[in-house]
DNA sequence: TTGTGGTGCTACAGTATTTGTAGCAAATTA
DNA sequence: TAATTTGCTACAAATACTGTAGCACCACAA
């Protein structure tokens, strides 16, 4: 899949509008995960892959390199880990975490109508 | 695809926890996308899919089914609509918006280096 | 009442992506 | 030296997505 890189020409916009390029890059198959479990703390390629569930080494690899690709990601000698821009990046999805049992909460009681 | 609703298994996550469901949500091509392109206004069903670069209306619409179950798209006379939770999450996906032109600046800086 | 145009889809074949399993070379530990 | 661990690659099977065609329904007009 071609990498959306800001500038380019992406899945969801010809612009290459730099939103666009981003929400094609997270709205890829566990590329949101990545970055949610690569916050706690550097990771090695198998933690990384035992903490998302098992993904396939494949997709795992292929992710990784788009999200050093695009400086979200970088290798360090601990492992992976995010780089300035991908806590920033982040900080921005954390509060998802919070927001996602508020939403539980309300589809529960909607279930229960 | 299985519904990811918290609660039960889904896509990166045996446990069901909230996060994951959303994530796995929010991880699907266009689902960011149509929350994205929806908080301007209600769209008809050709307008959503002009605005999401032709999207295939196979895959429209069940995205739009997926976003309607989990209460976060709700159809309204004016045609499809964010709901009040739909809206809450936009809030959340709004500052990406700014965020990726900093990114942006970074990425084209470092392809100078 | 017959057209014309828009809307919300469904069908389906073709293509692209993801999974799952196997395994290997290099580095580390015993 | 012999495990064990790590970071992958290969590849076939399964799944997801695209793109085009087209249909049923509605509104308005001739």
């Amino acid at each position: 899949m071609k990498l959306p890189l800001p500038g380019s020409a992406v899945r969801g916009s010809k612009t290459g509008k730099p939103i666009m390029a981003l929400l094609d890059l997270l709205g890829r198959t566990w590329s949101l995960g990545i970055v949610w479990n690569l916050h706690y703390e550097p990771c090695t390629f198998r933690e990384l892959q035992s903490k998302c569930e098992d993904i396939s080494p494949t997709l795992l690899n292929t992710r990784i390199r788009e999200l050093i690709a695009t400086a979200i990601v970088e290798k360090t000698c601990d492992g992976y880990a995010l780089t300035r821009l991908g806590n920033e990046l982040f900080g921005l999805i954390k509060p998802m975490g919070s927001w996602s049992h508020t939403w539980a909460e309300a589809l529960e009681g909607k279930s229960n109508e």
